[in-house]
DNA sequence: TATTAAATTGTAATAATTACAAACTTGTAA
DNA sequence: TTACAAGTTTGTAATTATTACAATTTAATA
């Protein structure tokens, strides 16, 4: 299981695993759509009502810190999550406002003008129109 | 002149130049560092004492629909906007805050998974420190 | 000029995120 | 086990960016 591996980083950044971090992964790991803020609080809040949205942004900030979890921000209006941190590209469906996911050879693209700029993160996403809503 | 061919654009899609749409496309024009709502504000409003920032914000939504102006999308607390809408990627140092420009050839990005997907737009961003910064 | 439409302005409302302090939980060492 | 410190969660208040809206002003048209 994925679990064990994700178990270990945190236990090697000395972050424990509480019930709600537990929770919030597991959230992650089963919605790969990309869920908002609040998406998360309330799904996860029909099983830990006491649930408060400060501990997800918590929770998801330090992931985010630590380079376990990816952060979307595609519209100014919502920051969306991904726990996929493999490189990969983005696509949203101006329509439903779906995220899709898709495959990228980040070394095939051809770029210049970053001499001596020291690269940490790279993004691409498109938007458009997605098959369902074509 | 530049804005020349700026003002056919706007009267091909019908938007009439007001004193105060122009000195925003001025403004961008000659601000290519890819300012926030604020700083178009803050700056423009010392030219136009009476400026509203609710102008400032429905030019460039106006600006942005009729795909005359770009909007990045970077970090989810501030949106900048670049009157540069040809292809290009950007980086923002994490450091200072600047976001550069650098050229991309988008065509030589590989990428799968988005058959009769219909693609609008397509941004590429890194983050990282800049020279300056390192 | 008179009428209509478009644009601007200021204020109020909305919504996402952060700050903060109190309460609770966990880990550790005597 | 107990006691203390450190870490975590919670709820509320504050902050901030953006949008809604109605009144006023300006521009376009006939
Ligand atoms: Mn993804
Ligand atoms: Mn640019
Ligand atoms: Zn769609
Ligand atoms: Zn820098």
């Amino acid at each position: 299981m994925m679990f064990e591996s994700l178990k270990k980083e945190l236990k090697k950044r000395n972050i424990n695993l509480s019930y709600q971090r537990l929770k919030i992964l597991e959230y992650l790991a089963q919605n790969q759509c990309h869920p908002t803020v609040d998406q998360i609080y309330t799904d996860i809040q029909k099983s830990i009502p006491t649930l408060s949205k400060t501990t997800v942004y918590n929770t998801l900030k330090k992931l985010v810190e630590e380079g376990l979890v990816r952060v979307i921000n595609i519209e100014d209006t919502e920051s969306r999550y991904d726990i996929n941190i493999e490189d990969h590209g983005h696509f949203k469906c101006e329509n439903c406002g779906n995220i899709f996911d898709f495959s990228i050879n980040m070394d095939s693209l051809v770029c210049n003008g970053l001499d001596n700029f020291r690269i940490f993160d790279r993004h691409v996403y498109f938007k458009g129109i997605c098959p369902q809503c074509s």
